[in-house]
This record gives structure tokens, C-alpha cells and sequence, in this order.
DNA sequence: GCATCCATGTAACCAGTTACATGATTTG
DNA sequence: CAAATCATGTAACTGGTTACATGGATGC
């Protein structure tokens, strides 16, 4: 799971663990708590078995540029790879030599291939992280994941309202909310998967199969087969876990 | 965890291994996929360590009592202590040398301390395992732990909006399903336990603190300071995470 | 007589944690 | 000059997993 994320993340641009490990911490749910501890010695497996590499300092001196706050992907990677693994010069503050990786092709494959695999869908957030790397996907690999997500949230839903309908024993006040509350979450969760996978299909349907665009970024030339990016957050806004 | 669950069953009544897990998986959202290679060490560990004891062969015979199904707490207890470790005798089937534990002293004093004491809160169902204990806790300490979670979630929500509406950078229709999502979940959850904590505040507030019965058991004297039992379920059946 | 459920346990492993060691740089 | 932030790493431990070994009882 861990380095599933990792991979996911290097494949948007070269990072160094830190960076890795903060990112991790601010935008995926279960990988809050994440620890150096586990980002490092994972960042090492990856690099031993060559899924990722450590970018080091090509000579060929690219433009000196002041590096200031967080720049866009391509930039960052070439002041990383000026850099490489020396101390000092970076413009930022604390700069102790920092380890910058970048993606292999070989990691690339195993990205591809943890990200359709099932895994072992406990609930424990796993889905979430697919989602949030499901641009990396083929519209109709999308459409599989989504599908596997709703097939397993409709029987938990089954076994939650019967165990709040039949439950084996008599429930106190505090179990039944519990039972009660736990029925609807995964209620929610089953209609926003349901949203989801009926969007993704409008957006397939059409004809012209539709490509997962970043809901900003004015340039970048458009391409007739990577048609509209569909409009940001439409409908997604009314709010409440609608059952 | 798992200590602070099987505690919490065993305090209901004895019980062995097999079935500690058999409750575990059906009734515990977060611990639903658990082995058996987790609940037998960590009997043995509880066991090791003297919160919980093996219940023996008391050749001080019982009425012999058929069984099958499921009976009552004190019942089981004692069909177990007259099968002891021995297989064969009971009614049930397969029947290999079962060992029922039961929860001691000391057992109960670790108990009470893990159901209150915050733990970790990193959304991994802690809390749903303690409210489903939560008859075990004393009125206020009933508040304290609603209160606490509460001003958790607040966090929790406080960051969720936040990284909808102004996120680090833009995100895709998925990232941005999912935060969406994610906000809407803990705002849920957040209503929630606001709903409980006020059940709880108005049944503590006619003067006579209320305790948590089980819905249904006519039985079992009723002493003036441990008053009527919530009616089970009331208010608490309409539908959906009103929010 | 084979599958299935009951029942306990061990061993190898794995992914994560905390705590520690080390150290540069910036900001108040 | 102290505190915070950046940055990497190791070691010991924890809490779980899967897979295996063993075996009785029941039902089809």
C-alpha cells in the first residue's frame, strides 16, 4: 500500500522522502500517521529491486535557477538532478543532502499492475487510493474498478442492515447507533460509488472516449483524442451522503 | 485492540477462542478479517499475563444441562467449567478439546483503563469498538469520551473542507470526488456523534443519571440508583446521515 | 467417503510503529 | 542562542498476516 502510493506520486514528478512523506501525510486519508520510519526503509526495497532510482548529479549543468518554494514537476526534477545528492546551494532552508527518486519503467509496470489488482478490500482505504491515481487507468479499467468497488459495497451493505434488522442478540442503545450509523456510511459509500461509475460511463458513452483531465491547467496543447477535461466538482457539490 | 475487544466479549461471558472470533468478525466492522493466527497468540498473551484465565474443570458437578444453541452468559459459563478442556459431552458439533477463558480482575481493571484512556485516534474504528462497549463506562465518562471524539472529527472535518476548497494544487475529477466525499463522511460522522452525545446529555439530565440497558431482558432485580433502561432504538431509526 | 464446520495452535513473515542518532539552516 | 524545520537513516518492537499441522464430528 505504502509503495503503491509512493510509486503513484514519483510518477508525477522526481521527490525526495521528506517531500514524499508530507504529501503522503496531507492528502491520503490512511497514510496519515505516516512515519519517516516507514517511508525511508520502503523508499530503500523500491530502489534495491529497481522500481525506483536516485537521480544523481548529471554534469551537464542545466540554467541556474533560484529554487524557492515548490516548483512545477520538470523543474524540479532538473534542479534535483543539478543538485544530486550534495549539500548547500539549494535555495530553501535546511538543506542536508537529499535523496531525490524518480520512477523506473520497471516501476511503472508494478504501478500499473497494483493498481487494477484487487487487493484485499478491507475498508481500509485502499479504494480511496486507487481512486485518487484512477487518471493513470484506461476509461475501461475504470470502469472494472469501480464496478469490483460497488459489487463489494453492496454486500456489505447487505450484511449491515441485516445485522441491524436481525441482529443474533438483543443491542443496547450505543450498538444499535453503531450498527445504525455503520448501515448508512456504507449506504453513502455505495451511492457515490454508484455517482462515479454512472459519470464515468456519460463520459465514455458519447462516442469519444473521455480522458481524466486536471480540472485546471490552461496550457498543455490539446490533442482531438484527449478530448474536454470534464468540468471540475459538477453535481459533486450537494452536500450530505445522500442515500 | 483486539486485547481491549476480547476483553470486552469476555466480560459479557466466558467464552473460547473460536467463537471470540466467529463475534469479532461478524459484529466488529475493523476487525473483520481477522485470523485465527491473531486471536489464539493474543489469548495466550492476556492469558500470560493474568487478565484472563483458562476456566478449568470444576468437578464440582452441575445439573447437567443439554446444549445446543447459544444460552445465556451465566449458563455457558457453566456448561464450560463442567466440560472443561475434555472433548466430547457437549451437544454441539466437532467438538475438540475447546478452552474457555473467562476475564479476571485483573482482566477487568485493563479493561476499564483501555475504554477510556484516547488511543491512537486515527480513524481505524477505535471509536466504534469503544462505543460498543460503551455500556461498561460510568455516565460521564460516557460524556467525556463523545466530547472527545467529537472535537476530533471537528479537526478532522475543519481539514477536509479545507483541502476541498483551496487543495495545494488542482486536483481531477477522482481526487476531487474524493475529497468531496471525504468531507461529507466525517461531516456524517460529525452529526453523528453530536446526535449521540446529545441523547446522552438529556437522558443524564432529568435528575436520575440513566445506564445503558439492554433493550430487551425483564429479568434482573431492579435497585433504585441503577434506574429504567433506554427504550432501545428510540429516535434513532430514521434514515440516512442527516447532516 | 468427502466436504464442511468445529477447534487449537505454531512458524515465518510483513508492514508498519516509536525511539534514537545525526546534522544543516532559518527564524524569532 | 533556542526552537523549528528540513533531511536521512537505523534498530527494536508490535500487531497483525498467511500457511501449515492436527484432529474430531456431522451431514450429504
Amino acid at each position: 500500500m505504502l509503495e503503491f502510493a509512493l510509486l503513484g506520486l514519483l510518477k508525477e514528478r522526481p521527490m525526495h522522502g521528506y517531500d514524499l512523506r508530507k504529501r503522503l501525510r496531507e492528502e491520503f486519508g490512511p497514510l496519515q500517521n505516516l512515519s519517516f520510519g516507514s517511508v525511508y526503509p520502503a523508499l530503500g526495497r523500491l530502489e534495491s529491486t529497481g522500481e525506483i532510482r536516485a537521480v544523481t548529479s548529471t554534469p551537464s549543468a542545466e540554467a541556474p535557477i533560484a529554487f524557492t518554494g515548490s516548483l512545477g514537476g520538470e523543474r524540479a526534477a532538473t534542479v534535483a538532478r543539478r543538485a544530486g545528492l550534495v549539500a548547500g546551494v539549494l535555495g530553501g532552508r535546511g538543506t542536508r543532502a537529499r535523496k531525490v527518486y524518480e520512477i523506473t519503467s520497471r516501476g511503472e509496470e508494478l504501478f500499473e499492475r497494483l493498481l487494477e489488482t484487487p487487493g484485499r478490500n478491507d475498508g481500509s482505504g485502499e479504494f480511496a487510493l486507487r481512486l485518487a491515481f484512477a487518471r493513470h487507468l484506461s476509461p475501461p479499467a475504470r470502469i472494472r474498478v469501480l464496478e469490483r468497488q460497488l459489487a463489494e459495497l453492496a454486500g456489505r451493505f447487505e450484511r449491515a442492515s441485516r445485522s441491524v434488522e436481525e441482529p443474533g442478540r438483543p443491542l443496547d442503545v450505543y450498538e444499535r447507533s453503531l450498527a445504525e450509523h455503520a448501515r448508512d456510511t456504507v449506504a453513502g459509500e455505495l451511492s457515490w460509488v454508484e455517482r462515479l461509475l454512472a459519470e464515468e460511463r456519460q463520459r465514455q458513452a458519447p462516442g469519444r472516449p473521455a480522458e481524466a483531465g486536471k480540472g485546471t491547467r490552461a496550457s498543455r496543447a490539446r490533442r482531438t483524442d484527449e478530448p474536454i477535461p470534464v468540468t471540475a466538482g459538477a453535481g459533486t457539490t450537494e452536500k450530505g451522503t445522500d442515500r
